[in-house]
DNA sequence: TCTGGGGTCCTAGGACCC
DNA sequence: TCTGGGGTCCTAGGACCC
């Protein structure tokens, strides 16, 4: 806890070996996408729907620009809202109201992935718009003099994660904030810090005394629920749970617990790994008005089984569990799921057993359906060809290597194996 | 906010096995 | 038959994230 400052014997052991993880996250990343190919947007608030058309108003908000923010446009929000807090230009307002067009956004998604790649060893895309880096092999916590003054207030991590922004910004024209710190939560806390356009180092030895003072509910994992019980027994900020007794938060929170109380220290010594295979794939369409009739509920099914059944053929995925999920207003969620006794690719038993499961909810209200499938295998073939690539692959299929617990550095020729986007989209 | 769609991980109880 | 313990798999639900 004490703060003293070693004369110069180097930098502290801790500090030495930290490592140099990024956290990139792409500032409201579908309006920003939008204003790439609409450069006349900019500046202006923009809407991006889901579930929209234009000159309608049903849908949810998937994006909205930090200038529709100030209005009280947020995500999620209901159209029909978001419109009365910004109504749109064609009726005489501000808002310029848009659909999401996913395909576009994976194409500049995929410009982006393409910096960080360059920037980095180790990628984890964690979704179109966020991604964590590991560069502890490009960069240090060492601290430069780059005003010539004799201070040495930054670090040559910070002025790395602002080569990488200035790279996305300018190469493919979409902003970014990025935080710098030596582990992925606190990263994660860092890019959030600033946002948009923001750039946040936090040093190892600023780890502690950056989070302290934060609200719990920054901290990666506490939401709603978790922050309103930690308030009731009295722990408000980061630094409060970093100080709360970790028995008590197991006994409270189960292991999770323990997880957000050194989350919130600044300790978390996840490795960052390539992202892996999905452990599920699933469709689900809510109903524009809760329905009772049966053969309605069954249509959407069969659809959504259909379309679950496709994507998992096209990722070369077959999967051994599939099951249905049912919403009854207002909002209760109903889940049932089958195993079979063996992985299978059939498109006809999918709709078969989810609407087998289905049977259960006959005739009673439903606002929204879903299909799932799950406890996927990936194709034999694809090992076929990793064996044939990398000699040396020693974790094919879907054994994760679980040992990351101190050695980090990734060995060079090993970290490329994730080309399993074979998405229509690029 | 009367709640859109696609995911991950964790927990807890029961079945079943040794 | 009752009591003891350990392990895995399956299912349902919940919290959380983007």
């Amino acid at each position: 806890m004490s703060d003293s400052e070693a004369p110069f014997t180097g930098p502290p052991v801790e500090e030495a070996d930290a490592r140099v993880v990024l956290h990139v996250d792409m500032d409201c990343f579908y309006a920003s996408c939008e204003r790439r190919r609409h450069p006349d947007l900019a500046g202006e608030p923009v809407v991006v729907g889901m579930g929209f058309e234009p000159g309608e108003s049903h849908g949810a908000v998937a994006t909205a620009s930090y200038e529709a923010r100030a209005f009280g446009v947020d995500s999620a929000q209901p159209i029909s809202q978001a419109l009365g807090a910004l109504p749109r230009v064609e009726e005489g307002g501000e808002g310029h109201y848009l659909p999401v067009d996913l395909e576009y956004y994976r194409e500049v998604a995929d410009e982006v992935k393409g910096v960080l790649h360059d920037c980095a060893d180790v990628v984890r895309e964690v979704s179109i718009d966020e991604a964590y880096l590991d560069v502890t092999e490009r960069t240090s916590w060492a601290r430069v003099d780059d005003t010539g003054d004799g201070e040495t207030d930054r670090t040559l991590a910070e002025g790395y994660a602002r080569y990488v922004k200035q790279r996305i910004d300018r190469e493919v024209g979409v902003p970014a904030s990025v935080g710098v710190a030596p582990n992925m939560s606190t990263a994660k806390v860092a890019s959030d810090h600033d946002k948009p356009d923001g750039l946040v180092a936090v040093p190892p030895e600023r780890v502690t005394a950056f989070l302290a003072p934060l609200p719990v509910e920054e901290i990666h994992g506490v939401g709603p629920v978790t922050a309103r019980e930690l308030r009731e027994i009295g722990v408000e900020t980061a630094g409060g749970l970093g100080e709360a007794d970790p028995t008590v938060l197991r006994e409270r929170f189960g292991e999770r617990g323990v997880t957000l109380h050194r989350r919130a220290r600044g300790d978390d010594d996840r490795a960052v790994e390539p992202t892996g295979r999905p452990k599920s794939l699933s469709r689900e369409s809510a109903f524009t008005e809760a329905t009772d009739d049966p053969e309605r509920v069954r249509e959407k099914v069969r659809a959504l089984a259909g379309d679950v059944a496709t994507r998992a053929t096209d990722r070369g995925a077959t999967y051994r569990t599939i099951g249905v999920k049912v919403v009854r207003p207002p909002f209760d969620v109903n889940t049932r799921e089958r195993s079979l006794s063996g992985p299978v690719d059939d498109p006809d038993l999918v709709e078969r057993v989810a609407l087998d499961l289905l049977g259960e909810f006959a005739g009673e209200q439903v606002r929204k359906v879903g299909v799932r499938v799950s406890n996927l295998t990936f194709g034999a073939g694809e090992q076929v060809r990793l064996d044939g690539y990398e000699a040396d692959a020693e974790s094919e299929g879907d054994g994760e290597p679980r040992d990351e617990s101190s050695r980090r550095r990734p060995r060079a020729g090993q970290v490329s194996l994730t080309e399993f986007d074979a998405d229509e989209g690029g």
